[in-house]
Formats: structure tokens, C-alpha cells, sequence
DNA sequence: AGGATTTAGTTTGAGTTGAAACTAGTTCGT
DNA sequence: ACGAACTAGTTTCAACTCAAACTAAATCCT
């Protein structure tokens, strides 16, 4: 018969169990979920949102940079940089200066205002990675960061 | 000196190395970009993004369940669940009935065009974790799964 | 030299995301 | 029994995301 364990009331009814494969699936997503909404915590406590942040942790460590290259970094479409980089421009905390050897390209720096938000701070995404990297057996975090990458790759190959 | 590595011309210029923190940001950022990516073309193609597919999935497995159950189960905010929710209903895919035992509570159902899109299919997340999955050390992905969750958990509990 | 192709970046459009504010229904406390 | 507290879900808002279409500049090819 089979018919059991639906929730037909959504209470008391523990959490279902899924397949290995949905259950990595759902760590994914869930991940990228939390990521956004540490994000957004960031935006109301601090004024900045983590791409944002990482944007100026990353002009900072490379400054003069093309958004190309940035979006490149930070595995982004260069449309998503446009807008993030306009509303870090709208701060005054980034100044897009035009390439003298290519008209097309700008080159990216941040401005005293920028620059003095470039520093590790505790309750950011890279605070959080720090912590738990910090306390996992390297073997661990290698074997992680193997699967990850090529799950990485195998997604971007479907293109 | 050490003012060098500046890459003030965008072309040519190997990515530079980040440290092993930043390193881990970038894939589960890009991890997320990328099934984003996924989601996209899938809807081009198919006509239903990726969460939307999770969502038909998901009531498929579990007809009646309710949408608090379901922003749950795929670790996302229930106001997030509302407009995928609002697609799929005015696509005809998915139902909501009125629970009768508590009338605040909706439960969710697939129609029977919702009910022919509900099996796997290739060139989704799902196929490519499978593959990825399939093709690893199962050490590795064991340890993959408990970083990750170890992650998601700090980042959970900034609450 | 001059037109065709390629490249860098932005704009526009639809979807997803979390938080806060809100509505409506249920449960609790006395 | 009835008002207070709580719970389920939606709406509104700003930001992010990719893709496609677009602009402008550089390079390529005769």
C-alpha cells in the first residue's frame, strides 16, 4: 500500500526524507540562501551588502582593475557587476576611471571612503568561512573544496 | 617593492591568487551563480526555472503539504515561496486548497498538467549533482556534505 | 584605408531572494 | 467567553541574478 507519510497536517510531521541527491541539492541552494540573507543583515547593520563588501575587498586588494576581470573573480555576468558597481559609485565609495589605452575599458578604484571600509570585520560571510575552515581537518576542507569545484565545472560545462 | 601583480592591463593577466578563505568564498558564491545560471536556462528551454521545478518535485513527493512545510524542507524564506508559488498557480501546474482543519493553512497539489512535468530529466541540477555525485570518492563527498553543513550552520545561527 | 568582426560594458526584463509590515485565523489565559 | 498573544501566509520593497539587445571602441582583413 504505501500510501503513508504525507504531512496531511503540516504540523508534527518530521522533516521527510529525501535521497542523497536532493539532499545535497537542498545543502546547495540552502547555502546560496544563507549567503543572501547574511547579505541583506549586512545591508541594515552596515550599509553594505556581501557583494557589495566583496567588491570592495576585491578592488582593494587589486586596485585599477577592469569589471570584466572582476566579474571574471567573482564568477558573476558582467551585467550583474553594472549594478553593483553603480550603486557603490552612488556611495562615493568607488570611482570608475576611464583606460587610457582603451576607451572601452574602465579601471576601478576605491575612494577614501572605500578604502576604509576594505578590512576584515566579524558577522560577514568571510568571518563565518574563516571560522568554520579554521576548525575542520584540512583533508576535509581540501576533499570540499574538490566536489565543489567540480560540481563547479560540471554545471559550467553545460553550456 | 611588492607594488607589483597589479593587473593595469585587463587582458593578459593570469587570475591572481586569493587566500584560501576567499578562495572558498568564491566557489559557494559562484556554486550559487551557477545554479542561478542553471535555473535561467532551464526556463528557457523548459519553461519552468529551477526552484519552480524544485517546487513541482517536492509536491509531487508530497501532495498536501503546506507551504510553510515547503519554504522549510528547500530552506528558503516563506515570503521567497509566495510569488514562485503565484507562477506556478497561474500556469495551471499547482493548486492551493484551503486547508479545512485550519483555515490559515493552504495545501498544495499539482494538477494534472503540473503531475506530467514531475520526473527527472536531464540538463537540470538535479542530473548534474547525480553525475558529480556518482563520480566521487564517497569519503569525499561525505566530507563535502559535513563542511557544508558545518557552514551552513554558522552562518544559520548569526541569527 | 575602410568595412566587418570582435570585445567591453551597460540597459532592460523577468525571476528569486530575505525582511518588514500587514491580514486573517487560531490558541491561550484568565 | 473574550481579549491577548501567537501562527500561516501574502504583499511590498530594494538588491541581486542572468540573458538578450544595445552602444561604443578596438582590431582584423582584404
Amino acid at each position: 500500500m504505501s500510501r503513508a507519510r504525507v504531512p496531511e497536517n503540516g504540523r508534527s510531521v518530521p522533516l521527510p526524507p529525501l535521497g542523497p541527491v536532493l539532499e545535497f541539492m537542498r545543502l546547495i541552494w540552502g547555502l546560496g540562501h544563507l549567503l543572501e540573507r547574511t547579505s541583506k543583515r549586512m545591508k541594515a547593520s552596515k550599509g553594505l551588502t556581501g557583494p557589495q563588501r566583496l567588491v570592495i575587498r576585491l578592488v582593494g586588494r587589486f586596485p585599477g582593475i577592469p569589471p570584466g576581470r572582476l566579474a571574471e573573480l567573482m564568477l558573476v555576468h558582467p551585467s550583474t557587476l553594472s549594478g553593483v558597481l553603480r550603486r557603490l559609485e552612488r556611495k562615493k565609495l568607488l570611482e570608475r576611471r576611464r583606460d587610457p589605452n582603451d576607451a572601452r575599458r574602465s579601471l576601478l578604484g576605491l575612494t577614501a571612503a572605500g578604502r576604509a571600509l576594505d578590512s576584515p570585520s566579524p558577522f560577514t560571510v568571510e568571518a563565518a568561512v574563516e571560522r568554520v575552515l579554521a576548525g575542520s581537518h584540512p583533508s576535509h576542507v581540501e576533499s570540499a573544496k574538490a566536489i565543489l569545484s567540480r560540481v563547479v565545472q560540471t554545471l559550467g560545462e553545460v553550456d
